[in-house]
This record gives structure tokens, sequence and C-alpha cells, in this order.
DNA sequence: ATCCATGCAAAGCCTTTGCACCCGA
DNA sequence: TCGGGTGCAAAGGCTTTGCATGGAT
């Protein structure tokens, strides 16, 4: 397999990180694999080639793989669950400062599963679409 | 503040439940708010008239009205927080009934935010999109 | 009188964190 | 060398669950 590197991007050395050996197996079994494995999952990869890495490595890593932007979380919302009174369906916008959710005047995008047709072989039931951006508080 | 009655639609008897006094608090201070209480913040607000309800009883029965499709949660994705080795802007669908995700092939649908112009104050600053239904294996 | 729902508390689960040692640059 | 990174384990935070009691129909 191809050896991934960061370096030429320098976005390790600008911050003060190093590549120490369980971050390039993460992030080499993450890229690696198409499915989009939770923690522990990926955890359970890594662990066949680093036998005595830790759990709390992986998700240390994870999120700074993250803030760095070479991976992504799946995830909408914070780990919380939020629950609307609202049961139509209807768009929210978040905040990504200060957490705060609103909802959304539009109402559902038919393009948005017209733009899917022929490129799935799932049968679609919905769809779930939120904003992100900064509260007008935020914003200042 | 009008008195929410659910027994027209028979959502409850039909199912063999009953609609007690916590359960027509929460979702009559549920659909009093605007905001989108966690369950915690809405146990709170439950508490002030209810001073005796527990913890366990607000979310055993946001999890009934979720079901019964007169609440909804937001939040796309489960409690586990999953990661995807490409940090490239792409959409997800999702099984609802193996909870497996895949990628999809379509681009950001620059409609969805034109979609939006005008109609909030949020600083927009990107948005997801994630489709739901039932993966191939999952249909049959 | 049924049996679903509740209150309480314990247990579960995923995630984060403190700490001493380790090791990449 | 030096300070970020690691392993381990404990702590956290939200959610679920077991059980005896309560209450809606």
């Amino acid at each position: 397999m191809k050896k991934i590197s960061l370096k030429k991007t320098g976005r390790f050395e600008n911050q003060n990180l190093r590549m120490t050996r369980q971050r390039q197996v993460i992030l080499e079994e993450l890229r690696k694999v198409k499915t989009h494995p939770s923690a522990d999952e990926l955890y359970e990869k890594v662990k066949k080639r680093l036998p005595h890495i830790s759990l709390g490595t992986v998700y240390r890593n994870l999120e700074i793989l993250t803030r760095l932007g070479e991976i992504q979380h799946i995830e909408i919302g914070g780990a919380m669950k939020r629950f609307d009174g609202n049961a139509q369906s209807h768009y929210h916008i978040r905040c990504i400062r200060c957490a705060r959710v609103d909802d959304l005047c539009i109402g559902p995008l038919k393009q948005v599963e017209d733009a899917l047709a022929g490129s799935t072989d799932y049968q679609i039931t919905g769809h779930r679409l939120e904003f992100i951006g900064f509260c007008r508080k935020c914003s200042k």
C-alpha cells in the first residue's frame, strides 16, 4: 500500500504535530475502507497492526485528523439528541459556534431527491438536510 | 393553552398506548417551544409542571412519540460517531434498517444553498445532506 | 381488573481525560 | 533533548433498563 505522506502539506509541522506510527496507521486504515467505521470499529482494524494501541489514542487522533481536515465526521449535530415538536418535514440550520438550532421555512426541495435518480440502488424514503453557519449573534 | 388531543388519530389506542399526564405534558411542552431542546432541557421544563417526573420517563416518551411520528429527532445518524477517510465534500445515504452508510457520487448541489437565499439571517458556511432509505440487502 | 407507564436507581455505552512514560523531529 | 503522543484506567455524560408500584381504560 502506498504510504500516505502529509508532509507536503505541512499540516503537521505547522501545528507542532508529529506523525507517529499510530496516527499513520489510523489514517491509512480509515482511507483504506469504503465503509464509515465508528471509532471502535477502526480501533479493531488498527489493533491488528498495532496490537497495543489504545482506544483513547484512536479517539484523540480522529479528533485531530478531523480538525486538520484530513478526514470527516459523519454526523449532523452533536452527540446529544435534540427533539422537535414539529413532525412536519422541514429543514434545520445550526450555528457552528453556539450550537443553536433554528427551523427553516423552506419546504422539502424536490430537486434534491431527483438529483439522486439512478446513482444509488437504495430505495430512498427521504432525506435530511441541515445547513450550518453562524447565527446572527455569533456572526458579529 | 389548547389541550392537545391525539385521540382523533387513534394513534394511541391502536397501539395499546395510554395518554398519561406525563406524556401529555411532555408533548405540550415540546410543541410550545420554538427551540429544539435536548431530553434534559425538556425534562427541566416539564418538571415545573410535574415536579416528580423522572428523566427516564422523558426519554421513554420521546422515543415513543418519535416512533408515532408526533415529534422528530433532529439528528442524522445515531449517537455513535462515524468517520470518513474522504474529507472531500460528499453526501451519504444511510440504511434505515441496518444503519449501513454509503457514499453518494453526486457532488454538492449548488441549488440547495441557493434555495435558502433570503430566508435566514444566518451566515451560511455549508450544508449537510443525508438520504435515508433501504439498502439493497434490506429492501428484500 | 388489566397491563401499560412511571419513578428510582443502577447499568450501559461511547467518549474524554489525568498521568507517568515514551518517542518523533 | 523536548514537548507532543501514548497506554491505561478512571471519570464523564447521555441514554437505557430492571423492578416494584401506580394509574389509564
